[in-house]
DNA sequence: CCATAGATCGGCT
DNA sequence: GCCGATCTATGGC
């Protein structure tokens, strides 16, 4: 029997609970009752301290799904065409969440690739944008219930068997903060893994620490 | 493979 | 008016 998460094990900081999503699965019954599913495996972490955040200066009409209670679904609109999709956490008042940025897919994939004809599988929901496209969603899902929901809901997944941390993608504010996390081991991330945090023994022999500026960055 | 430009519009300074 | 928690097409190597 597949099992849902519970709404305690979001009601956490935004940097708590992501790492912990990679590996669990996100479901979405469509209208008219397909079902979908993706392995999570590359999320970021927003929170309400954060000046990355649409959080950061405050509740507005956009972004109040993220003040309110933990397990919920905040979606925005960017870039004049795209939508993305996070996962809200913490108690409410607090307004932090975990974008979603790239899934493996499991069930349903001839229904995604209806709506993305000639794509490799695995990159159906391989970016925020792409991920929503493909499990139709949009700015109706904004505040769904993914513990108790019809929509679209967190299932219990198989895990990651290693999550690394990176630098969070396309922003300016905050760019410093590693509140990436994915599994290196999957082909499905928005884009190629990041060299390790803590390299080798081997590899620091390899390319010794420099004095200075090192340009060298985990993208 | 890599780099760059263009799309396109709501939210906020 | 500016600029995004992005993606795709295109053109160069």
């Amino acid at each position: 029997m597949p099992e849902r998460l519970e709404r305690e094990a979001l009601a956490a900081p935004a940097l708590e609970v992501a790492p912990a999503l990679v590996g669990q699965v996100l479901v979405r019954a469509l209208p008219g009752g397909r079902r979908l599913a993706a392995r999570i495996v590359e999320v970021e972490a927003y929170e309400q301290d954060d000046p990355a955040s649409h959080a950061h200066r405050g509740p507005t009409d956009r972004n109040r799904t993220m003040f309110g209670p933990p397990g919920h679904l905040y979606v925005y609109f960017t870039y004049g065409m795209h939508w993305c999709m996070n996962v809200v956490t913490g108690p409410a008042g607090q307004g932090c969440a975990v974008l979603l940025r790239a899934g493996e897919p499991l069930e349903g994939i001839d229904e995604m690739r209806r709506r993305r004809p000639g794509r490799p599988v695995r990159e159906l929901c391989a970016g925020p944008a792409r991920w929503t496209r493909a499990f139709g969603v949009d700015g109706r899902l904004d505040g769904a219930d993914v513990i108790d929901g019809r929509e679209i809901w967190l299932e219990r997944g198989p895990g990651a068997s290693r999550v690394v941390a990176a630098p969070r993608v396309g922003i300016r504010r905050a760019a410093d903060r590693p509140w990436r996390f994915l599994d290196p081991g999957s082909p499905a991330l928005s884009r190629p893994a990041p060299p390790l945090r803590e390299p080798t023994a081997q590899a620091a022999r390899r390319r010794p620490p420099r004095l200075g500026p090192d340009a060298t960055a985990a993208r």
